[in-house]
DNA sequence: GAGTTGGTTGCACTGAGTGCACCGTGATCG
DNA sequence: CGATCACGGTGCACTCAGTGCAACCAACTC
C-alpha cells in the first residue's frame, strides 16, 4: 500500500466523479444532467470534474487508468506463437471479464442517446489504439494489416457491445466477443449461408 | 429539371454550407472558425446554419443527400450470386469512386483534431448502418453476422481512409480500400507473415 | 521550518446548440 | 385569380459545455 497521499485523491476524485456520472445520468438520462450536477454529487466542484475529464460523455466511458494498464500489460505478456490474431482474440476474452458490471448502465446509455454512441465507439478505440501499436510493433513491414487488426478488434468489440440485449446474462458477451474474433478471423467472405 | 423551387433552395443552403465550412476550417482550423464564421461566407444567418446540420463537425463530414440514396441505390441492384462480401465490395469502391475530390481536405483536419476524428468515424458509420440493413436483410437467420459484416465494411473505410497519406495520389484510396476488403475477406487470422 | 509541487476552487469568458415567435415567399385549392 | 397554407430563413434570448487564469492549501522535499 504505498500510495502516496496525493495520488490516492486523485484516483477518489476520479473515480467518485465516474460513479455519480453513471448513476445520476442512468437514472435522469444524458442530457437532463449537467456537469454540476455529477460535480456537486461527487462532492467536487465543477472546475474539478473538468479537471479529470476533458467531457461530460467521458466520465461516463473512459476506462478506468489502471484498466488501460492492465491492457497494455496484458498485451506484452501475450504468447503470439498461435498467431497474432489468436493471441488478441485471448487478451480480449481476458479484458472485458471485469467489463460485465458497467455493461447493463453503458448499452442502455448508448441505445438512448445518438452522442454518446459516437464516444462509446471512440471508447472502444482506446483499446484499438492500444492494440495498433503493439500490432505495428508485431508487423513492422506491413502498417496497412497492422491497422485492419486493431480496428478489426474494436469492430469486434463493437458489435459485441451492440448485439448484447439489456435482457442478456452479462457472460453472453464475452460469448459474443469469442464467435466475433472466430468470424472475423475465419474471414467475412467465408460460409456466409447459415444451417437451418 | 422537376425540382421544385424550395427544394432546389434548400439543397443550395446546404452545399453554400458545407463548401463554407470545408474552406474555412481547412484553411483556419476547427476550432479557429465558428459557426457564424461559416453561416456568413455561406450567407446565410447562424440559425440556418443549425436548421441544415446538428453540429459543426456534421457540416464538415455528413454526406450529401444524393449520395446517400445512391448508395442504397448501389446495394439494391448489386449482384449477390459471388457472395456478400464480394458485392460490398465491389458497392464500396463503385461509391468511393466519387470520394476523391474532398479527401485531401478531410484527411487532414481529421489528423488535426481528435473531435474530428471521432465524428469522421461516424460519418463512416452512416454507410455502415445502410450497409447493416441490407445484410440484416440477407441474413435474417444471423444478426450476429450480419451486424459484424456492416461493422467490417465501417473498419475497412476507415482504415483506407487513416492509411492514405496526403502526399498519396487520390486514387491510392481506391486500391487501399479493396486490399483492406480482401484482407478481412480472407480472414484476419490467416497469413500473417509477410513476404521480406 | 522554508520552499516547492500539485490538486482544488471561483470567476469570467467564448461559443455550441435550442426553443420560440415572426416574416416572406412558393405551393395549393376553391 | 385570390385566399390560405406550408415551409425555409431569421432574430432573440437562453442554457450549458469547455477553457484560461489566478489564488489557495495541504502534501512532499530538503
Amino acid at each position: 500500500m504505498s500510495i502516496p497521499v496525493r495520488e490516492q485523491q486523485r484516483r477518489d476524485s476520479w473515480s467518485a466523479l465516474q460513479a455519480a456520472a453513471l448513476d445520476l445520468v442512468g437514472r435522469y438520462g444524458f442530457t437532463a444532467v449537467t456537469a454540476d450536477d455529477i460535480a456537486t454529487a461527487a462532492g467536487v466542484s465543477r472546475r474539478t470534474f473538468f479537471n479529470h475529464f476533458p467531457t461530460k460523455a467521458a466520465a461516463l466511458f473512459d476506462p478506468h487508468p489502471d484498466d488501460a494498464d492492465r491492457l497494455t500489460e496484458l498485451l506484452a505478456e501475450v504468447d503470439t506463437t498461435p498467431g497474432l490474431w489468436a493471441a488478441l482474440r485471448a487478451v480480449c476474452l481476458d479484458f472485458v471479464a471485469g467489463y460485465e458490471a458497467v455493461l447493463p448502465v453503458r448499452r442502455r446509455l448508448v441505445a438512448e442517446d445518438a452522442e454518446l454512441d459516437v464516444y462509446h465507439r471512440t471508447a472502444h478505440r482506446h483499446v484499438g489504439s492500444a492494440v495498433e501499436g503493439w500490432t505495428a510493433a508485431h508487423l513492422p513491414g506491413d502498417p496497412l494489416r497492422a491497422a485492419l487488426l486493431a480496428e478489426g478488434v474494436a469492430a469486434v468489440l463493437i458489435t459485441a457491445f451492440r448485439s448484447w440485449q439489456p435482457d442478456d446474462d452479462p457472460a453472453v458477451f464475452a460469448d459474443l466477443v469469442a464467435r466475433g474474433f472466430d468470424v472475423v478471423g475465419t474471414g467475412l467472405a467465408h460460409q456466409e449461408s447459415t444451417p437451418p
